[in-house]
RNA sequence: GGGAGCAUAGCUCAGCUGGUUCAGAGCAUCUGCCUUACAAGCAGAGGGUCAGGGGUUCGAAUCCCUUUGCUCCCA
């Protein structure tokens, strides 16, 4: 069969995947005689498409699950997707508009209706793209946050928190965003920077032409002050404290109140307080008592309470309120000023700090063990300088808002009388029983249900528990099996809205941690280090890069540089790196493919080698994955496989060709040169799932239902030193006669003699066949004094007769200057020895080492004087 | 304003408990090659005051202090 001589992953990438998926490698059932490995996927956006951050993400958890899977472990990747309330409910919005439906003519049965419409049309697809990428995810156990199972567990949660007195309701400072009107969460906020203006405004005492000046960016809201404050330490406004003075145009009287969190540099060093609107006003009127004046309404435009510019909106009254400043005489002056503004990330509104009845779940006790056993490494994140980030989070740890005013999510289980009484309960059924015991004569019909869902992560922090079904059934085989899981893949901007929870949830419904490893990814970049967005639109499609370079070459190209918690820059380069790996695997196999068997010598030697360089590679890659380190055990493999095994091994055993005919390789050459290739595909499996698999079921006869997918990982074993010594020998020399054709310009088809000279001439007598091949030598001979251009490894002298070639003024020079590097290299060794504290406080291996380096200097340069007399 | 981190080759980054090969890798650059697996390749080469300064140590890219410049998180 004729190979291409490029690779063309597409067939084969879809080939396998469909294998897999029939023979169901990837599913598991619990196994009390294997040991369990667990990893529950961060679920995606339900209608979500694949981004870069999910590629590195799942790239990484596939690599983890594929190895564990290979050692044996009963292997189980959940996967899954969230609703992720605003962003469907947003993304239904904006398609029902386009269809001209106004979401407020809707009931809300009817726009549920319309929710899971769209789920059902785009829930699947980010699924399916992971299959792709050819991630190992057991398919059967999907799960979905909305679907029952999942959604009473939520239900559940909320109402044994309730009980146990943990979740309360009440008034608090929320991200309102006036369009949508919903509370936004922190992280859909985006800070702006914008123009705006100083507004600086004077307020008289009462009866008096005396005042004192305020500066504030806001001056639409003075009709909601409920104090001026001061710095108690600020000697200008220290007699004002305790007296009161007028809001301009509505002449109300407030307090000058004094608090420390007043900067005095800052304005005037007065602050206008308004508690309604602002959370840091929020916070000093609560400690100073003040009340609380909400002058805007949802859709941000004045209310009655503000008693003037009633109905107007927020920034039209803030231009016109300036106007009637200066016509009462309270304008002081109006400077530019630059200030930061939150924004709504999905419609781009101002954000309104508002205060609103929202419901909160309390913090301080339940996440404590959380905190606790992230501290005490009970489970490890990775890379651990995130440990101080966690701690500063949980230090100052506030109340969870787990309410939002949307209808597609987990409907809150709380159920109003007409009185305002508050029942919680897991139904309406319950609800009613429950105001039945306490004496009241309610029916159905009397409750009125909350009309709003739960946080997203209000049932993303289960996920863990849910997937297993661990609060439907707490004792089922699953749960018991595979929880706790082993490790989490996720990105960093998420540690505290997810992360932190579930472990919190973990310990608070399963007593114990929910991962043992938490390891954080970096975020992918492009090259001018933004942050890759579908606004932006500087991320490349990756299901694009997948169909021109392989999923196994997108996988590799995004894991060459990305170390845990480091960014990563992507760069195309990088997975045209990788696609050149996985044709460069494509052509070694196709080399050895080719081989013909029969009598022929056998290159024990480079067996001997390659055996214990895989072994030493393998000691490596595998001590680099016990310390999450995986571009660093990527890269091990790849140059394993491409500097090793290709550059190396098989140039030393590959047939030469005589009169145009390929000779037979030996048996045994094939026999062996088959089985690293087939451990060399097991150990880079993880990475490049597709390939791998292609060429392990061309290497030998497998059975039908086999796959490398199920294999051992490679164990290794000793790696010989003596053996990895002779081939560093032979790679240095090799690489010597090579550099000499060069710089003399002699062509590598031109065969040229070679001189040893050596005390150990049996150290040459093993690799003399691999000299002659890798190096093109004809003639080795052994003679006591060696000629023409010289070189000297260790003790051992080496000379290269060129004729006419040699050019004996540049070769003395080279040699003097080697001999001068080596003295004053072996000055600095001597200098170290003779220092009476190195050699009594460095450990005796390092002081060994040194007297190691001293002696070969000592030979070499014996060994460069001798040659440079001969010339 | 509070906290954390980073600074090593043109670029992206390794360098793990201070001590062989301690100044590395990949990409990029340069030179020579279409050598019967691979030009998506082969064989070579050049390139660095380890951000600046100080200290600890027999010994510092590595530990400590400091200056400068960036980044992130929280407010």
């Amino acid at each position: 069969m004729e190979l291409s001589k490029t690779y063309s992953p597409k067939e084969v990438e879809d080939k396998w995947y469909a294998y897999w998926e029939k023979n169901k490698f990837f599913s598991s059932k619990p196994n009390p005689d294997k040991e369990p490995y667990t990893v529950v996927i961060p679920p995606p956006n339900v209608t979500g498409v694949l981004h870069m951050g999910h590629m590195l993400n799942n790239t990484i958890q596939d690599v983890l699950v594929r190895k564990a899977r290979m050692e044996g472990k009963e292997t189980c990747w959940v996967p899954g997707t969230d609703h992720a309330s605003i962003a469907t409910e947003a993304k239904v919005v904006a398609m029902l508009k386009e269809k001209g439906i106004n979401k407020a003519d809707l009931s809300r049965e009817e726009f549920l209706g319309y929710c899971w419409e769209w789920t059902e049309k785009y829930g699947g697809i980010i699924l399916k793209q992971l299959r792709k990428l050819g991630a190992s995810c057991d398919w059967d156990r999907t799960r979905f946050t909305m679907e029952p199972s999942l959604y009473d567990a939520v239900i559940e949660v909320f109402v044994d928190l309730y009980n146990k007195g943990e979740i309360y309701r009440g008034y608090r400072m929320v991200n309102w965003d006036p369009e949508a009107k919903t509370t936004v969460s922190d992280e859909e906020v985006i800070a702006k920077e914008m123009p705006s203006k100083l507004v600086y405004i004077r307020y008289f005492f009462p009866g008096s032409t005396e005042g004192l000046t305020i500066a504030t960016t806001r001056p639409e809201t003075i009709m909601a002050d409920a104090a001026i404050c001061v710095n108690p330490n600020d000697e200008r406004y220290r007699d004002l404290v305790g007296k009161t003075v007028l809001i301009p145009l509505i002449n109300k009287e407030i307090r000058v109140i004094a608090d420390e969190y007043v900067e005095m540099e800052f304005g005037t060093g007065c602050l206008k307080v308004t508690p309604a609107h602002d959370q840091n006003d929020f916070l000093l009127g609560e400690r100073h008592g003040l009340e609380v004046i909400d002058i805007l309404s949802d859709d941000a435009k004045l209310n009655e309470k503000a008693r003037i510019l009633v109905g107007e909106d927020r920034f039209v009254a803030r231009k016109k309120i300036i106007k009637m400043l200066e016509e009462a005489g309270n304008l002081v002056k109006v400077e530019d000023y630059k200030s930061n503004v939150g924004t709504s990330e999905r419609t781009g509104a101002v954000i309104e700090p508002k205060i609103s009845l929202q419901w909160f779940l309390k913090m301080k006790d339940i996440s404590k063990p959380a905190w606790d056993n992230v501290m005490n490494d009970t489970i490890r994140l990775i890379p651990p300088k995130f440990k101080n980030t966690y701690n500063h989070w949980m230090e100052n740890v506030r109340d969870w808002n787990i309410s939002r005013q949307l209808w597609w999510g987990h409907r809150i289980p709380a159920y109003y009388l007409a009185d305002g009484t508050v029942i919680v309960a897991k139904s309406l059924e319950e609800a009613v029983s429950q105001a039945r015991e306490k004496g009241l004569n309610v029916n159905a019909e009397d409750l009125t249900q909350d009309e709003d869902v739960l946080d997203t992560w209000f049932s993303s922090w289960l996920w863990p528990i849910s997937v297993f079904d661990g609060f439907k059934d707490p004792d089922n085989e699953d749960i018991r099996y595979y929880y706790p899981t082993n490790d989490l893949v996720t990105a960093p901007e998420i540690l505290f809205f997810w992360v932190a929870r579930m472990i919190i949830a973990g310990y608070e419904y399963k007593g114990t941690y929910p991962f043992k490893n938490v390891y954080l990814t970096g975020i992918v970049r492009d090259k001018l280090g933004r942050k890759m967005s579908k606004s932006l639109g500087n991320s490349p499609d990756p299901l694009d890069l997948i169909e021109q370079y392989g999923a196994d070459a997108v996988r590799t190209g995004m894991l060459f540089s990305s170390p845990a918690g480091n960014d990563l820059p992507y760069d195309e380069k990088l997975v045209e790196q990788g696609r050149n790996f996985s044709n460069k695997i494509w052509n070694a196999f196709r080399l050895v493919k080719g081989w013909e068997t029969g009598p022929a010598d056998v290159p024990a030697a480079a067996i001997r080698w390659f055996r214990a360089r895989l072994n030493a590679a393998i000691a490596e890659v595998r001590e680099h994955y016990d310390k999450f380190r995986m571009s660093d055990a990527l890269l091990a493999t790849y140059n394993l496989i491409w500097n090793d095994f290709c550059s190396q091994y098989l140039e030393m055993v590959k047939p030469a060709y005589v009169n145009g005919a390929a000779q037979p390789v030996a048996p045994e050459t094939y026999e062996a040169t088959i089985g690293f290739f087939d451990e060399l595909m097991r150990l880079a499996h993880p990475w490049i799932p597709f390939i791998s698999e292609e060429i392990w079921q061309s290497l030998s006869a497998r059975a039908e239902g086999d796959s490398i997918c199920i294999r051992a990982f490679p164990k290794g074993g000793e790696a010989d030193p003596e053996v990895l010594g002779t081939f560093e020998l032979l790679t240095e020399l090799v690489s010597w006669v090579r550099n000499t054709r060069q710089s003399k310009q002699i062509s590598p088809k031109e065969s040229l003699p070679l001189q040893i000279k050596t005390g150990t001439p049996e150290r040459f007598a093993p690799i003399e066949a691999l000299i002659r091949k890798l190096a093109n030598i004809d003639v080795i001979t052994y003679p006591d004094d060696v000629s023409g251009m010289t070189y000297v490894i260790k003790g051992d002298e080496f000379g290269l007769d060129l004729g006419e070639n040699l050019d004996a003024e540049s070769e003395r020079e080279n040699l003097q200057k080697e001999l001068e590097y080596t003295r004053g290299f072996r000055k600095s060794v001597e200098t170290k020895l003779s220092n009476e504290k190195f050699v009594a406080n460095a450990k005796p291996e390092v002081v060994e080492r040194e007297k190691a380096k001293l002696a070969d200097a000592d030979a070499k340069i014996q060994a460069l004087q001798e040659a440079l007399q001969k010339l």
